[in-house]
DNA sequence: GTAAGTAGTTACCTGAAGGTAACTATATTG
DNA sequence: CAATATAGTTACCTTCAGGTAACTACTTAC
């Protein structure tokens, strides 16, 4: 296999890291609500009005596994979660936006 | 429900516009294959080297009806097919770029 | 003591995504 | 006339993502 082969096989790894930790129905939209602050289960769940409370606990734990998340828990009364965005999470910005971005264009196209 | 709230749905509907485009295992390295230049399904299948003709043949369609890519038959001997990028597929460039960076990071951080 | 709010869990089910292997059709080469 | 190259198609199978509904456990308010 050449240089150029090498190049792309590199590339399609690095994209599908990419993919698995955006893939899926619920991830982004996760992501982006935790973008503008903090939120509880119940937050998130109120704005991302079709999840259910599986589908929710299940992708924050896949979230947290990939680092992207971080659940911290109050010990109030009730006992109150609070999940947030790691460093690697707000990282994803740029890709988030561009990832807005080309829905907007893409929805004006057709 | 209030603008906030709004602008959330919004952008819920947009990003699932474009994770429906590139959803699924194949159709990025598809379209990153075709950014280096038009190329025929054979070419395609031995740069993405365990895709199946299957695949190929059914996720080329999908990105035809998406007005991402263009199939254009030659009517030489053997018939040739070449495939290649429309405007609007390579309007994907930027996401394409941030979604090969953030992997790149992820896997400097993981 | 029962309803409502906190944050989930569990069991079950269905449809879609993706994989495998064999096959089609046409033409060229040896 | 068999092999190879073009570009796919078809039938069948398995796995898993995601959905539904009900349930847990703890606390406060009425």
């Amino acid at each position: 296999m050449n240089q150029k082969g090498e190049v792309c096989q590199q590339r399609l790894m690095v994209t599908r890291d990419t993919l698995e930790v955006i893939q899926g129905k619920w991830r982004v939209p996760i992501i982006l609500a935790l973008t503008f602050g903090n939120k509880r289960f119940g937050e998130i769940q109120r704005e991302i009005v079709d999840i259910s409370p599986k589908m929710l606990s299940q992708e924050l734990k896949a979230l947290e596994e990939n680092k992207i998340i971080t659940r911290t828990l109050y010990d109030s009364m009730p006992v109150t979660v609070e999940y947030s965005l790691t460093p690697l999470g707000k990282s994803m910005k740029k890709l988030l936006n561009e990832i807005l971005n080309w829905g907007t264009h893409f929805r004006k196209e057709i």
